[in-house]
DNA sequence: GTTAGTTTAAAACGATTGTTTGAATTAATA
DNA sequence: TATTAATTCAAACAATCGTTTTAAACTAAC
């Protein structure tokens, strides 16, 4: 008991193959016989290939939002009456992540595919998960960008989330397209060159649609 | 032979099927079957799946990057001497491929999924033939913004990048997530968007790292 | 009209996949 | 210690995959 159960492995092996080779490149077989445990054992504590899928994203999903909204509310909680600046919620909303590469190389790349993959339910388990997040954090904007129109407030955050999630799945290939020049150094330096990219961006002035 | 040919249905319907269901949930047989054709016309026009895969690349990445380039080009000529805008230029990277988004829905869908794939050798395809898209926009970008560290910049091309991609693939997640709110309706209006929120990013003042 | 090259047809191949089975083993309980 | 429950194990299952094969049909030039 005190050593760590067949699940565990299971959950920390799955996370780590799916993330190197791909979730539909990875087979049962891979996974089992890294963790070095037999192939059944799988579909007897997860049900399914899926339900292990299922397992590896609300394993790290809850934590990382729970973080998000207690940010947010540590912020509603300095800043009563006054406006809370947009680099602060951007904080709140990037850092979770962020941190989570440093610690966790896996998973956030495993959660890239599941974004972009058109086919599988994993995917609206995955951002049914994300529409709390979206909808407390453009609330909390639209409170700081109070200039702003709701639906273009929506835009920019959706290309926010865009650079989000690209930062949490490439950012190895920035160091190849750049040539080695940039390099990620330490949490807080990503963080803060994402949220000077995207508070900019947010705080644009409005573009004229012809 | 004037008929289309079945090389060319072959290459229609899977960029179609890749797109809604994803590459590796497609199989040869739902390709040939829905475009009428054999199974084993798969293997002699194009020798393998990954052929076939790579065929559905090349056919619309050429095209979209000679538009990029050309598009710069005619830039370059007018702006002689004089710097180009920063939008102008960003213009030039977007428009193509948001253009392709509202003409073809498939393709960059198809595409965001190997982007975000991390073993598929169809990716380093993809991403080299990016290479130099990145590389002649990095320095039409770096005289435009000269005050600007050649790192920072990439930094912030790699947002902008992740904003571009995200926009190809999950422009009707934007529907859903704002509620209907947000709506695509021309590609005008997209790119001047998108163009807004990654000039401001790009035009940001440096951020103070700790 | 014959022939050579190209394309399609239907079937089968071998490999791999997720899943299930039932016995063997371990752990927990009383 | 005896009994029960939980877990692990090797093996096999059925389905699907990409690919290959062999024969038939078609096209175009001589």
């Amino acid at each position: 008991m005190a050593s760590v159960s067949t699940k565990d492995i299971l959950l920390d092996t799955a996370e780590k193959l799916f993330a190197e080779k791909g979730i539909k490149e990875t087979s049962l077989r891979d996974i089992t016989a890294l963790a070095n445990v037999n192939l059944a054992s799988v579909n007897y504590h997860f049900g399914s290939k899926d339900g292990l899928i299922n397992g590896v994203i609300v394993r790290r999903i809850n934590p990382l939002n729970e973080e998000r909204f207690r940010l947010l509310e540590e912020l509603n909680e300095i800043y009563t009456e006054r406006e809370v600046p947009v680099e602060k919620i951007l904080y709140a909303l990037l850092i979770p992540g962020i941190r989570l590469c440093f610690s966790n190389p896996h998973f956030l790349r495993f959660a890239g595919q599941i974004v972009s993959d058109p086919d599988k339910e994993v995917y609206h388990i995955f951002v049914s998960q994300f529409e709390q997040v979206f909808k407390r954090f453009r609330d909390a904007f639209k409170c700081s960008l109070t200039h702003l129109p709701e639906h273009e407030l929506m835009w920019r955050m959706h290309f926010l989330i865009g650079a989000m999630i690209h930062t949490w799945t490439n950012h190895s290939g920035l160091n190849w397209l750049s040539g080695g020049v940039c390099k990620l150094n330490n949490e807080e330096e990503v963080a803060n060159r994402l949220i000077g990219f995207c508070s900019a961006g947010l705080k644009a002035p409005l573009v004229k649609l012809i």
